[in-house]
DNA sequence: GCCGTTTTCGGCCCGACTGTTTTCAGTCG
């Protein structure tokens, strides 16, 4: 039976929540969180580590953990799932899903009230039964209510497409003000995950009251769910949750590490300080007293580059902090030069052919020439060889003009059911830059799609594969293909893979494209634009490549336009 | 459960906020 590390990792996590339920030891719940977090990001596939004796190289994953893991893959549970399991209805780890509700109340209300799945809790909620119990209030009883709402609402996680730009709207508000000296997006939006829970806004200001005021006074902001000293979290209309810290400006660089997280990398890193001799939290960096009845000592926290300092590091970008890696890496110097959008030299996926909202391809170009760009692949998908000759000239006709930006008469030809493609031999050998995308199949194996992948690719007439796993975040999961061959693949046939930056797509995803680096093969990073507008949502695709530790050397639309051109000529020539 | 520059035992990040309390437990990030 084949398991995905999804579901080895969803089963780590419902241990995590069961253990906890039943009140078992606070650290082997923290151990199996994490040995489920580290699943979840693992860009190979978690059987073949285990089949190959890899599994435990990884940090957090210990004997007892690869134990369950061959269990799992071999009859898809473990003992020890089954066993936590038996001891509790499985309805209580939803109503760990609300928010307020702990393993400690729901633990009560089980035990008190007999309630054992959000509906019950709900029901009792509104009969007031809630109220009664030891510590719980009317007050409590409300809050659980509008959180069983919330969540029965809750559509998951947000695209970071859609989470950048209300943030920012956030940021421009706050940082009008006199009295705000910084703002920044921490948490996972300034980490640039795809998706994000909530967003975390932070502020560095002397006066707290004016900032608060101003925050829970934005237009979209539905409810006030909390309000302190330094604190504040709102619900947008949207459902999309924002949390605001305020703090003295000597805090704001260990804030906004502490902050951003991830709470891996947190951990290492006071780990690491802690060894040191060192406290580190929010609001700074502290050496640890020498002797009984003294004050820890501040020693930094004005800036992250103090909190690394400290731990003696240098500075490790927002991107890379999930603890894969990127300590040791800091430690030893060999931190990647991430890439930025400044580094991007051309686009190679663009259409001018969208049904609606198109922008001429003269509008285009100019967009193109504005970003920066010195080249340009036109790949419509244009299935009629005569309408593509068309296009050639204007294309040709246009590159008169202009020579700031070298045009490519390029094509999306489309990867059918077989793996045959849309466009005859003649006409691809014709095309400047050809990119092979799949468009259906969704449902299909991984296999299968592999297969249509494969034959495309070493049909000696394709540049590149497009957006491969054909993901729609929020609405389909993409085709589970392995990518370990794919990238074989493409170092094989020497076809690109693309990273398309359409925030709904990031495909391939940070995982993959670190997968890539490793394997050194290049990514050709573009922005699958249907308007002039959209060639600039390349600003995703870099976050994503960053996430993957992309530095200009794999990037290939960072490369001279040469380098894809000899490429091309040597395949249609061999 | 995992781990080791105090390595096979003993420690594991740390603080804000709320509601229900008379000093704090539970939740969250």
């Amino acid at each position: 039976m084949s398991v995905t590390n999804k579901d080895v990792a969803g089963i780590f996590s419902e241990m995590a929540d069961l253990t906890e339920l039943q009140d078992g030891n606070a650290f082997r719940i923290r151990s199996f969180r994490r040995v489920a977090q580290v699943l979840e990001d693992l860009h190979e596939s978690v059987t073949s580590l285990y089949e190959s004796g890899a599994l435990s190289d990884i940090p957090g994953v210990g004997k007892g953990t690869v134990r369950r893991v061959g269990q799992i893959i071999e009859t898809g549970t473990c003992d020890d799932h089954r066993e936590l399991r038996e001891k509790m209805p499985a309805g209580l780890l939803d109503m760990l899903q609300i928010s307020g509700m702990g393993p400690k109340t729901v633990k009560l209300v089980y035990e008190r009230l007999g309630v054992s799945s959000v509906d019950e809790l709900e029901a009792a909620c509104k009969a007031g039964h809630l109220a009664e119990l030891p510590r719980m209030g009317e007050k409590t009883q409300d809050r659980i209510l509008k959180s069983i709402e919330s969540w029965r609402k809750r559509s998951g996680r947000m695209p970071l497409g859609e989470a950048i730009p209300a943030g920012k709207r956030f940021l421009d508000a706050l940082g009008a003000l006199g009295c705000v000296e910084r703002c920044d997006l921490a948490g996972s939006s300034r980490r640039r995950r795809e998706t994000i829970g909530d967003l975390d806004v932070l502020v560095a200001s002397r006066e707290v009251a004016p900032v608060m005021d101003a925050f829970v006074a934005q237009p979209l902001v539905a409810e006030v769910l909390l309000r302190g000293d330094t604190k504040c979290s709102v619900r947008l209309e949207s459902g999309l949750q924002v949390d605001l810290r305020v703090l003295e400006p000597e805090s704001y660089g260990a804030a906004l590490h502490y902050f951003t997280g991830s709470q891996m990398h947190n951990i290492a890193i006071r780990d690491r300080g802690k060894r040191a001799g060192l406290r580190i939290n929010e609001y700074g960096v502290y050496r640890e007293p020498t002797e009984e009845g003294q004050e820890p000592v501040l020693i930094g926290g004005a800036s992250e580059e103090e909190v690394f300092a400290a731990v003696k590091l240098p500075y490790i970008p927002p991107e890379l902090r999930e603890n894969r890696g990127e300590i040791e890496a800091a430690e030893k110097g060999t931190l990647p030069e991430l890439i930025t959008d400044a580094d991007l030299r051309g686009d190679l996926h663009v259409h001018t052919d969208a049904a609606e909202g198109q922008d001429s391809l003269e509008a285009m170009v100019d967009a193109a020439i504005e970003l920066g760009r010195t080249y340009l692949a036109i790949t419509d998908r244009i299935s009629s060889p005569e309408k593509l000759a068309e296009q050639r000239t204007a294309i040709a006709m246009l590159q008169e003009k202009c020579d700031e930006i070298r045009l490519l008469a390029g094509v999306e030809v489309v990867i059918g059911p077989d793996g045959e493609l849309s466009l005859d031999e003649a006409t691809l050998r014709e095309a400047e830059w050809v990119i092979a995308c799949a468009h259906d199949g969704f449902d299909q194996s991984g296999e299968k799609m592999l297969a249509r992948l494969e034959r495309a690719m070493k049909s000696g007439l394709v540049d590149c594969i497009g957006h491969p796993a054909n993901r729609i975040l929020g609405g389909r999961p993409g085709a589970p293909i392995d990518h370990d061959k794919l990238i074989a693949l493409a170092k094989e046939t020497g076809v690109f893979i693309e990273l398309d930056s359409d925030p709904r797509r990031l495909d391939l995803d940070a995982a993959h494209c670190r997968q890539a680096r490793e394997h050194d093969v290049m990514v050709a990073l573009c922005s699958d634009a249907r308007s002039a507008a959209e060639l600039a949502r390349t600003e995703y695709g870099i976050y994503t490549a960053r996430r993957g530790w992309l530095e200009v050397a794999n990037v290939l639309t960072a490369q001279p336009v040469e380098v894809l051109l000899e490429r091309r000529a040597a395949r249609l020539s061999g």
